[in-house]
RNA sequence: GGUACUCUGGCAGAACGGUUAUGCGUGAGCCUGCAAAGCUUAUACAAGGGGGUUCGACUCCCUCGGGUACCUCCA
């Protein structure tokens, strides 16, 4: 998918000591208690229990429904270990069990990032309790305030429902990404904003091919791009790049940083239909559709050099049948070149050739 | 039931209280040996309903309604 890698990729399991020592430190505070089942945290010593999820700690209580542990002081105290015997299970000095949910996650976090860190992603549904809960344990634990900002993401979606496994409607990233490849799916994924929930469906992923097939023509045109003529290009570009990069850190507005990169490839393919761009020009084009599409995580498919010799040989050998008048012979090596998964573009004067992403899906 | 989010033209999806979003789709045209791709151009009553505030509201307030998500130990 073209996802770069995190520095760290740090597991629970391999943090038990730490996830200990953390519930021996809120124990010492007074914000957690030891009771039958384990160890809870005693969300009335933290008063701002609720703030991220705009939640009333009163509200809370009288909507739950679910039956009440008795052994917890208060319905709404979580715990941070819970007692099992079934493995996987550690020692503790409370007893046999395991951490609770929310506590790996406070644990890791600010081991590795810090006891304030600017962001703190995740899903919109982990809001509550999750996320509450991580900012109660931590922030008690530490005295200092846990993440600045909280970047939650909406969930994606078929048929405006939630995609989950009790219900069936599963895509898989692989079947999807094996029929479809990362650039579609990126582009779909980026057409809203990611705090929104996206709906999955072919015709929206359809659409985004449309789209990605019109960056890779630009791209190769860029490349083949040898006219005279040029325009004032520079200003063009400076400001469509400038208007990518203001949207984007505007929260993220991704949709409209892509309509700024459609806006430059549209300006690309307009001035190479109408042959007035010249080397340097495309190039300056090029430099920035490159950019954008770094930012993005886009990724022309790469050719190689003897591809390139491939191609340009069988479009001479066209070229000539062409002028010979030779159609069905100039289509046959088309149609052999069309299975290389290039495609080529007839211009006025010249044939150039765009490599093509194989898409399974565009059947 | 509670809370949050959300409701924009056939579809997707933006925007400061006052200007055409944009893209896809669709129609027409250009280019081409034919295609494909690309380009040009045209196309939308747009605002969930009803009230208000305002000289003016998609944008602010109220209200009603629809949708989605979450509502305590599975990570």
């Amino acid at each position: 998918m073209n996802v770069k890698r995190a520095t760290r990729y740090p597991k629970a399991t391999e943090h038990i000591e730490d996830i200990i020592k953390f519930i021996e430190k809120l124990i010492e505070k007074e914000v957690a208690y030891a009771s039958k089942n384990g160890v809870y945290f005693k969300v009335s010593k933290f008063p701002e229990y609720g703030k991220l999820s705009k939640k009333k700690i009163d509200e809370l209580q009288s909507g739950s429904r679910i039956e009440i542990d008795e052994t917890k002081k208060n319905p709404l105290d979580f715990a941070v270990w819970k007692f099992s015997d079934i493995e996987p299970a550690w020692d503790s000095p409370w007893g046999k069990g395991r951490p609770g949910w929310h506590i790996e996650c406070s644990v890791m976090s600010i081991k590795y990032l810090g006891e304030n860190f600017d962001i703190h992603g995740g899903g919109r549904d982990l809001i509550f309790p999750h996320h509450e809960n991580e900012i109660a344990q931590s922030e008690s634990c530490t005295g200092s305030s846990f993440a600045k900002i909280w970047m939650h993401v909406g969930m994606v979606t078929i048929n405006g429902e939630k995609m989950s496994k009790s219900i069936g409607n599963v895509k898989s990233i692989k079947h999807v990404l094996e029929n479809w490849g990362s650039n579609v799916i990126r582009l779909f994924c980026l057409s809203g904003h990611y705090s929104k929930p996206i709906d999955y469906s072919e015709e929206l992923l359809k659409e985004n091919l449309v789209k990605w097939r019109q960056a890779e023509t630009c791209y190769y045109e860029l490349i083949h791009a040898d006219a005279k003529s040029c325009e004032k290009i520079d200003e063009i570009v400076n400001k469509i790049g400038k208007k990518f990069d203001n949207a984007l850190e505007d929260d993220f507005n991704s949709h409209l940083a892509l309509s700024a990169f459609f806006q430059l490839i549209k300006e690309g393919n307009r001035l190479a239909a109408e042959e007035k761009i010249g080397k340097k020009d495309a190039e300056s084009i090029r430099a920035e559709m490159e950019r954008m599409m770094m930012v993005l995580g886009l990724a022309i498919p790469e050719i190689t050099e003897n591809e390139k010799h491939e191609i340009d040989e069988l479009i001479r050998n066209r070229e000539r049948l062409r002028k010979e008048k030779k159609f069905d012979d100039a289509d046959k090596i088309r149609e052999k070149i069309n299975q290389m998964n290039i495609e080529l573009i007839d211009h006025k004067g010249k044939t150039i050739w765009m490599k093509k992403e194989r898409i399974r899906a565009d059947g």
